[in-house]
DNA sequence: ATGAAAGCGCTAACAG
DNA sequence: CTGTTAGCGCTTTCAT
């Protein structure tokens, strides 16, 4: 079952076995044949390890995300793996459970695996951590923005412009009363998104009051959670930006339970553009991210730094746009225009 | 950044420092701790294609399943995950798009990167496909049923009892004229599913009538399309058998439209527990099956065979129990009684 | 407790 | 076009 093997049965040497894999040109046709006739019927398969030993290249990527049941990870996954199979790239995947500590030890892991290059989504890294990663020389592509922005190369959308558009676009509609709910992970994501809300509001003249924040866990279950809190508070909103569809489909349901009707009571809008909410009835309007586009870009940066093997020094920031997806549940302009 | 330069600095043989990484006991507490300062100083990490160029293991696991999109396959990864973590194991990670020649090739690629096993999701291999697999020693575990049953270590939930058990449920409730949302993909699936129909007619005496039964794309489109024709063509069902959670959302989207009530109107009921379906309104009646557990099983049964080492050869067939999860989408028992 | 040397399976200069 | 030979980085006898 090794390259000795062969060549014994097939009367060469074990250059010439090695040469059918490696440079089939240079041998002659008949002993090709000759020597692929024996790979086959030996059932003969050359040793990886031993292959690799040399080139040190592994095409292996990394792919570390904080969780690989959360679809949008996932599309993004599905962007990289285009790009790492026309690549002849194979893909280890990790779960870092939003932990810190496991996402170091999954990086310290693929260098053990001499990964080619590794691609973090949504990392939680320090600074200095990013830093040691780049002084060991491992390529590597952030995907959605970090705690700490260093001179990295990155992929991500700006949920700040994004979340001031969504909420621009409620004011826009006549609303001044508008609740915002939010998660805590990822920290920096959210904290971008509520900026953006203040934005709008400050751009509009609007004063931010503090009570119409509501924090809660970044599900269903919290966005439930957390209208009700701003329900029992007696609030008065007219309208419920979501920062995730998770977090709205959690209000629309805590809504629907308290009679009030979405959007003539209350509008929403979500965040991520799932699937779910274009079955949900009203259908949700939402802010929507190109996430396999992100997980292209990446994975072809990623490429260009493993290629250019070090030559090239600068970083490059990618910057993608997200769109309103505009539905019925913040109502349509014109029927708006009776109510208020 | 080799092990020879760590010796030379360090002042010993290359025999130490390797055993210093492999057998520590084995030296001198002294010379131990020097090398190892010398490694961290050198930021030396082991060349892992040398060192298993020998034992011939990778500690690497091919996971290939047909949709990395998929929550329900990535549940089941997460559950895989969990068991090569505490195996110290990587996984490496293919989407065959539901496509047998990519799923052969991503096969053969993990044989030529010397996987120590696979775990194939919903394959689509052939039984002959599957016995050279078996020849060649790969160890592997199927989850979920396939179109060819071999002697296979297979992880499956019943597909056909459990589907029996639903419809039994809406007979059960008086339903008669009970219409079946029946997918293409998975092909074995499918036709399980629909064999579970058909024995709960049977076994209530209810005629099989295959106007009843409509084929559309497994998602909500499609659901949506295939009630739309059923309805098209007057079918007089009240009760809809939706062989996917996203068909029955496609389904209650459909009657929706038409101004008909669920589950007044027609009852409805699906397969899979999408998280959406708590959601909708009303929520959805569905088929569960254990994910995570089917993950953790196929995991644990992948490694008990390459830790046996091909000592055993009993192969092992592991059937987990799906479960009907009751909600509103099929109205209650009590108000029923009311109804017929 | 340590080192010299042989070899793992393969690739690639070098020679013919 | 083919074979001889010297490694790749590491582990492991076998001595000492």
């Amino acid at each position: 079952m090794n390259i000795k093997a062969v060549a014994e049965k097939a009367g060469v040497s074990i250059t010439t076995v090695s040469r059918v894999l490696n440079h089939p040109e240079s041998v002659s046709e008949k002993t090709r044949q000759q020597v692929l006739s024996v790979m086959e019927a030996m059932n003969y398969t050359p040793n990886w390890f031993a292959r690799n030993i040399q080139s040190n290249k592994t095409d292996i990527i990394g792919l570390i995300l904080p969780d690989i049941q959360d679809t949008a990870n996932m599309q993004i996954a599905k962007g990289i793996e285009e790009v790492a199979h026309q690549k002849n790239c194979d893909m280890m995947l990790f779960d870092t459970e939003y932990n810190v500590k496991n996402e170091w030890e999954c990086i310290e892991k693929m260098q053990g695996r001499q990964a080619d290059g590794l691609i973090l989504m949504s990392s939680l890294l320090s600074k200095q951590q990013l830093d040691t990663l780049r002084e060991k020389k491992m390529p590597y592509v952030l995907v959605g923005k970090t705690k700490s922005t260093s001179d990295d190369n990155i992929v991500y959308t700006d949920y700040e412009s994004a979340s001031q558009e969504a909420v621009s676009y409620l004011i826009k509609l006549g609303h001044k009363n508008i609740a915002v709910l939010t998660g805590k992970n990822p920290e920096v994501e959210n904290s971008e998104k509520l900026k953006g809300y203040r934005n709008a509001l400050r751009e509009a003249g609007i004063p931010y009051c503090p009570e119409l924040v509501a924090e809660g866990l970044n599900n269903i279950e919290g966005g439930f959670a957390a209208t009700g809190k701003l329900l029992d508070e007696k609030k008065k909103m007219t309208a419920i930006f979501a920062t995730s569809d998770a977090m709205a489909l959690g209000a629309m349901e805590k809504l629907k339970q308290m009679d009030m009707k979405v959007p003539e009571d209350v509008a929403v809008i979500g965040y991520d553009d799932l699937e779910v909410g274009a079955v949900v009835e009203p259908k949700l309007t939402t802010v929507t991210r190109p996430m396999y586009r992100m997980g292209l870009m990446a994975a072809r940066l990623l490429f260009d730094i493993i290629e250019d093997d070090g030559e090239i020094n600068e970083t490059q920031q990618v910057v993608l746009r997200s769109k309103l997806k505009i539905r019925k549940s913040c109502g349509n302009k014109d029927r708006l225009i009776e109510i208020w």
